[in-house]
DNA sequence: ATTATTGTATTAATAAAGTAATACAATAAT
DNA sequence: ATTATTGTATTACTTTATTAATACAATAAT
C-alpha cells in the first residue's frame, strides 16, 4: 500500500481516504482481515491512535468491523457496501447541487457544464 | 438582512457565504457600496474582527473591493462577476466529478443519478 | 486644520483539532 | 493457566484556528 501522505490535510483523514478508496477498488475483498492498529501505524509511519483513529471513523461509515480481540475485518455483506456507495453518492449528488443552485445554475446549466467538462477531459 | 448564524461552522464563514450569496443572488447591486465592518459587525451582533475577516476572504475572490477610507463596494466590473462564478462552477464541477470517480461510478452513472434526484426533487 | 469615519495591523486570549504516550481489557493462541 | 495479540480508553501535549481587544493609519467631511 502507498501511504503517501502531505501536511495539506490532517494525516487520518488522509488515511481514511487511502482505506475507503482501496476497499470501494476492490483491492481489499470483503471479509479480508485488516492488519492490525500497530502494524497498519508502523507501516504507514504514523502514532498507532492516528491510525485508530483513521480506522475508527471509516468504521462508522460500516465499510469495516471489528471483532473485540482478532482484528479488523472488511465488511463481507456485499449489499451494504453498495448501499454505502449509493449513499455517499446521493450525499455528494446533493450537495453538489446545492453549491450549484446557490451560483443560480439552473438544470440545463448544470446539465451543459457537465458535458462540457467531460469533453474537455476527452 | 437574515445574519441566521448557528455554532456548526466558524462564524467568518457563515458571514462571508451569506453575503456571498447575496451578492450573487443580485440582493447586493453592483457598486453598491456595503455598510462599514463596524456597522455590519453591530448588525449581525459579531465582533468587528469577524466580520472584518469575513470580508477580506470575500475579497480575495473578487467580488467586493476596498477604496481606504471611503468603504467596500459590490465590484461593478458584471462581466468580471460572471467570470467569477464560472470558474467557481468549473471548481464544484471537477471536485464533484473526482468524489463521483472515486466512488467507481461512470459518466453515464453520475448522469443517470442527476436525472433521478431532479425526478425525485420533482 | 480638525474631526469623524473608514479599513487595517498587531497582539492576545480562547477554543478546537490533531497527535502522541501510556495504560487497560478482552480473548485467541499456546 | 499463561502469554501474546488485538482493539480501546484515558490523558496529556501540541498545533492550528477562531475570536476578541486595542491601537494604528488614511482620508473624506467639516
Amino acid at each position: 500500500m502507498a501511504w503517501t501522505l502531505d501536511d495539506s490535510r490532517p494525516i487520518y483523514l488522509q488515511i481514511e481516504d487511502l482505506i475507503k478508496t482501496n476497499i470501494i477498488a476492490g483491492v481489499y475483498q470483503p471479509g479480508q482481515k485488516l492488519p492490525s492498529v500497530r502494524d497498519l501505524a508502523a507501516e504507514a509511519a504514523v502514532n498507532p491512535n492516528t491510525m485508530q483513529k483513521a480506522l475508527s471513523e471509516l468504521e462508522r461509515s460500516g465499510l469495516v468491523y471489528t471483532q473485540r480481540t482478532s482484528g479488523r475485518f472488511i465488511t463481507e455483506d456485499v449489499s451494504k457496501m453498495t448501499e454505502l456507495k449509493e449513499q455517499l453518492a446521493r450525499e455528494q449528488i446533493q450537495l453538489f447541487l446545492k453549491n450549484m443552485e446557490q451560483l443560480g445554475l439552473s438544470r440545463e446549466d448544470i446539465r451543459r457544464l457537465l458535458e462540457k467538462e467531460w469533453k474537455e477531459e476527452s
